[in-house]
RNA sequence: GUGGGUGUAGCUCAGUUGGUUAGAGCGCCAGAUUGUGGCUCUGGAGGCCGUGAGUUCGACUCUCAUCAUCCACC
């Protein structure tokens, strides 16, 4: 299902076949927690942003407006009216980041709903009957995002326990894909890669979950908190232990910068809030690095956000007008600054795919790297 | 014209019986944001306390005058 077309160094540009399209990587996922982008994007605004996957979240769809809901409407991609590839995120994360009074016990784990404090039990039998509900062309694989920094002796527990949720979700998917009324019978399924910054707990952890051959892998527990450096390096050791011929997931990254350092450390699909978040608080991404488009400095600006963007936004605003909606909280103003961002980001996988093809990577990234780092 | 109230940051206002460097919210300026609890978080600038005189060791605070403004009544 995963192509190797051509590549650099370590360096991969693939396409990844899935029931709803083919996925050209290095990609990004655009990130629609709720079933929608927030700034107002909508999926039809999606192929003109240069979106190819649109991630969505198990837990917040659970909650709200439940999944047995959207299945009876005929799954995730006629509720959304988006036809290409979704991936679900299992509510792994959630349970780590966002509830409070969590329990973690073998079969799962028990937490508080942050909408009306309800209590909830979530393991991997709950999370893959959740994502099957939905649909999602891809369903990741229920884990504990371990904080930082862990203790060894929990990490190796906790990797351990997550080896062992792995095998529960596969099991679980193949009795719901086999039903004969399950929404995506062909739902695949992505196993995550722990182990905080511990060299041989990551490379042990990947060992084993590799063994399970499922549709891809990802890489989880990266960008809460440890410096990029320590990324890299934990990059670097997983890697070799990453089945060549799957889809590589590094979740929930990153800066641009980010992308193209994992990409270049043989990284194929990431994900991150940060292209929206961003807009909506007013930090966009252009070619020539970070530009806090608040400033009184573009109070008169009449030119673009990115002069060398091809966006909606971009093609039809100023830097002035975007400025003013933002301050004003208008909800145009949202929605253009989280177009754009998408799009940078959209267009940024593109030419990243691009220079792995011509061989030029290398060279784009000791040229872009630092440039798109800095404020303007 | 008479009586009363109010004048403190760009705006709306706090400010203990007079006591060190006069505060808040909003706004403004700048920064943050990494598998999303969208009206977020952090920091910063900005005041001869209407003006003038007096009482006091010391006044945003008390007294007098004056100016501005608001309300009521004639």
């Amino acid at each position: 299902m995963y192509k190797l077309l051509t590549q650099e160094g370590k360096a991969r540009r693939g396409d990844f076949d899935t029931v709803h399209g083919t996925v050209h990587m290095p990609a990004f996922m655009n990130v629609g927690t709720a079933g929608a982008i927030k700034g107002g994007i909508s999926s039809i605004d999606l192929p003109g942003l240069g979106c190819q996957v649109e991630l969505c979240n198990t837990y917040h769809l659970h909650i709200r407006p439940g999944d047995t809901v959207i299945r009876s409407l005929g799954g995730l991609h006629r509720f959304m009216n988006w036809r290409g590839p979704i991936l679900t995120d299992s509510g792994g994360f959630q349970v780590f980041s966002l509830a409070k009074l969590r329990q973690i016990r073998e079969e799962g784990v028990t937490f508080r709903s942050h909408v009306d404090g309800k209590r909830i039990f979530m393991g991997p039998e709950e999370s893959m009957r959740i994502q099957s509900n939905l649909g999602s062309t891809i369903a990741m694989a229920f884990d504990e995002c371990i904080e930082n920094p862990a203790e060894y002796a929990y990490t190796e527990q906790s990797i351990a326990r997550t080896t062992r949720w792995l095998h529960r979700c596969k099991e679980e998917l193949a009795v719901l894909n086999a039903r004969p009324d399950t929404v995506n019978p062909r739902q695949m399924l992505f196993g995550i890669n722990q182990g905080s910054t511990y060299a041989d707990l990551r490379a042990r952890h990947m060992r084993e979950i590799a063994e399970l051959d499922l549709d891809g892998y990802a890489i989880g527990g990266l960008a809460v908190g440890e410096p990029a450096e320590e990324m890299y390096r934990t990059i670097d050791i997983v890697e070799p232990h990453m089945p060549a011929d799957k889809p590589r997931y590094l979740m929930g990254v990153g800066t641009p910068v980010n992308i193209i350092e994992a990409v270049w450390r043989g990284v194929d699909l990431f994900d991150c809030v940060m292209p929206s978040r961003n807009a909506r608080h007013g930090t966009l991404f252009t070619w020539d690095g970070v530009r806090i488009i608040q400033n009184a400095k573009y109070e008169t600006d009449p030119l673009p956000i990115d002069p060398a963007c091809g966006c909606p936004t971009c093609q039809n605003h100023s830097r002035a007008y975007v400025r003013h909606l933002l301050r004003a909280k208008e909800i145009l103003g949202y929605r253009l600054a989280v177009a754009h961002n998408l799009f940078f980001y959209n267009d940024l996988m593109a030419r990243i795919r691009l220079e792995i093809e011509g061989g030029t990577f290398a060279r784009f990234r000791d040229e872009m790297a630092p440039r798109l780092d800095t404020r303007i």
